[in-house]
DNA sequence: TATGAATGAGTCTTCATTCAT
DNA sequence: CATGAATGAAGACTCATTCAT
């Protein structure tokens, strides 16, 4: 009912495509919910009635379940990584494509906040359910360029040489989803104000940065408390 | 029928208390699964297969499927925390905190491989099933130590102006979580050697010193590629 | 299947509702078991074979099972429990009253012969699986009524003193519903024909009434036998 | 364990059977709960946990769970019956007759205080889990005693004619049962003190004899009000 | 006697999916 | 487009019963 009122308003102007206008209702009714409960916990029925449907509607849509999944990474996730990774080239040096890594994922984001959450449980976790299905859309040469970059700097001795090239995408990527998809927990616990998203940019690259530079180890500012 | 010849095993001797026994496979086989699967993914009837039982043997050890979480959570991961946070005192500085923070994880987690990956999708994460469980047996008086430290270290001007000291303990336990439960797929995606233990370990406390240390940033550094 | 036949019937007109056919054919189906057999030995599986369906179906139509002894209750008991009731005043004498109950409860179970075994059962007994449900549908003002009206005309000498008038509107509803509980039994286990539904109107309002009523006892009569 | 330190009392003297012992402490316990909660709601497990023993010892003494029902009839129900009914014989006139089972009926049942609930349940309704088995403890003859010399004395007008002399012994157990089984509950729904003993011996008693009697009704005395 | 361990069958319930309308 | 009805498969949990010890 709430789906057909929907698809008739606008009654003057050529009606935007109300197929596409309800898909993409679920969609981010989906993603809301995979958010909050993972994508094991989601069922066909929760999500149809969040969005005011039947599930027999969601099957309309999505004939299975696993067209869903398909749909939210293709249709969402896809562009979002397309977004933060399209814009890295060669000629950049470590910190400015880490500090654009970063500042473009933060921004994507802030308009869809159910992917921190997701990305940590549905794609790093091993038997994660969207993994395979990102894993399609990784720029697996933007990647390398990444890491090359980054190895070449610290050969020449400019880059903190306990870090391991490998790990450092893993350990970028990481950071700025672990950090986002927790610190309203990780207030709430501890009970703290919640930073702000300024706050948590600077945490997040300044750790990032420092932590990628060369230098003296914090033994003595330690020691000397 | 497993079980049988499970309770015909040290013929000679007193047998270790069968109960104990077929409990902690239980519980080993549920926390194995759980770091697969997820636990909304893992059913009874998995649990039981795959340690050759049935599924009504799993509710004569575990009355209900809360009671196994509670039994993974109070007899598994408390010991982890506890020996984790148990050594952190108010007379060490920032820096050796730190360090021993990640090598007790890292040394606590060699022995249960399972918990990485557990963490991130089930304590850190929104909904997360054990979150509440978990937070019964995190030491706040600890952590708060851990977090203080830092803070009046930064005060002093001698650590990162960019950090929040309230998101730092976070940052800690995520950054190791975060880089265990990952690195297998991170190297498998991008076909990479798995980093050694130590090359892990240095990586990660290597990011956290550092990051954590005041000093001028790498612009210079990247600049003069 | 069966189902498929249901919804095929009266192709010429335009099907008589056939979500509230399907709930009522469940309702009674239900009934008669809960009649037959107790609630607690009546499952929802054998509820569904018997009326042709599936399990999951009797979920379709009554969430829980909590729900469907609430329907049953309150769709079927509660009209019954009001038209016996409802025409209860403060105006008439207790013999009217009396007898104006039993003819309406016998006529009303006329029609919903499961009532007066479930009642027994589910009701009456301690711990009955429908007290509670139907406490809330007693007309305890009407019950007064007829507790009062009996205690007057006893203090006035005009009513058998042995009796409690406490008791008496359990001994009115409970002498119905047992004799047409156990009718059919009593015929079976001593060989003797079933009594016509007047007969037994007559035995139970005349036990009632007479037993009500002040006169001399009788010993005399038995003693001369 | 309770059931160990049981069959180890008495240490001096020579011990009563201690199965005996164990045997009599379940069947109190099982009659004691088919009283509150059916028969079909009462487990063995419940049964066993209530005795301070485990399932599968009640399995030592029941092997199953119809040998338990069997026990519980044959020897607890069995010799209340027989107690009632012995005493019944020709010579006794119809008056008597009755205020002597009902007497019976009451001072066993003290006894026994779950019979009237239980039979209620189990033996008067349809489908009751004792009925056949309670069935071949009826005395068929006696009953017929009290049957014809009700019907004698009611051929020569000395009893009210409404009555039907094949149900009236069903009236008779039935109204002692029915009474007994419910007196609380009424008196806790209707909010009135509970009847002694002797108020409801009355109330029974006097309800049954002045019910037999023959006698001009009540009507008039209504009308007065 | 006594029990802990074990299980097959069955209970209520949920869910993705289908389909006639 | 949209949905109500329907279901098979599976999930957690219970229970009577068995058996080795």
């Amino acid at each position: 009912m709430k789906a057909q009122e929907k698809s008739r308003r606008n009654p003057g102007r050529p009606a935007a495509n109300p197929d596409r206008d309800v898909r993409e209702l679920l969609l981010t009714t989906a993603t809301g919910l995979f958010a909050e409960r993972g994508v094991a916990g989601t069922t066909f029925a929760l999500i149809a009635q969040q969005a005011g449907l039947t599930p027999a509607m969601l099957h309309y849509y999505f004939k299975t379940r696993d067209q869903l999944l398909d749909a939210v990474v293709d249709e969402r996730l896809a562009g979002l990584i397309g977004s933060v990774w399209e814009p890295v080239n060669e000629g950049a040096g470590p910190a400015e494509t880490i500090r654009g890594l970063v500042e473009r994922m933060m921004t994507g984001i802030e308009r869809m906040p159910w992917v921190p959450s997701v990305w940590m449980r549905e794609v790093l976790n091993e038997g994660g359910l969207l993994r395979a299905r990102v894993l399609r859309h990784l720029p697996f040469d933007k990647v390398r360029i990444v890491r090359q970059s980054i190895a070449r700097t610290q050969v020449r001795g400019l880059v903190n040489p306990d870090l391991d090239p490998g790990m450092i995408v893993l350990s970028i990527i990481g950071l700025v989803m672990l950090h986002l998809a927790t610190v309203r927990f990780a207030a709430q616990t501890f009970q703290q104000r919640l930073p702000t998203r300024a706050a948590m940019g600077r945490h997040i690259t300044g750790l990032l940065l420092r932590g990628l530079q060369r230098s003296d180890p914090l033994e003595s500012a330690g020691k000397s408390r």
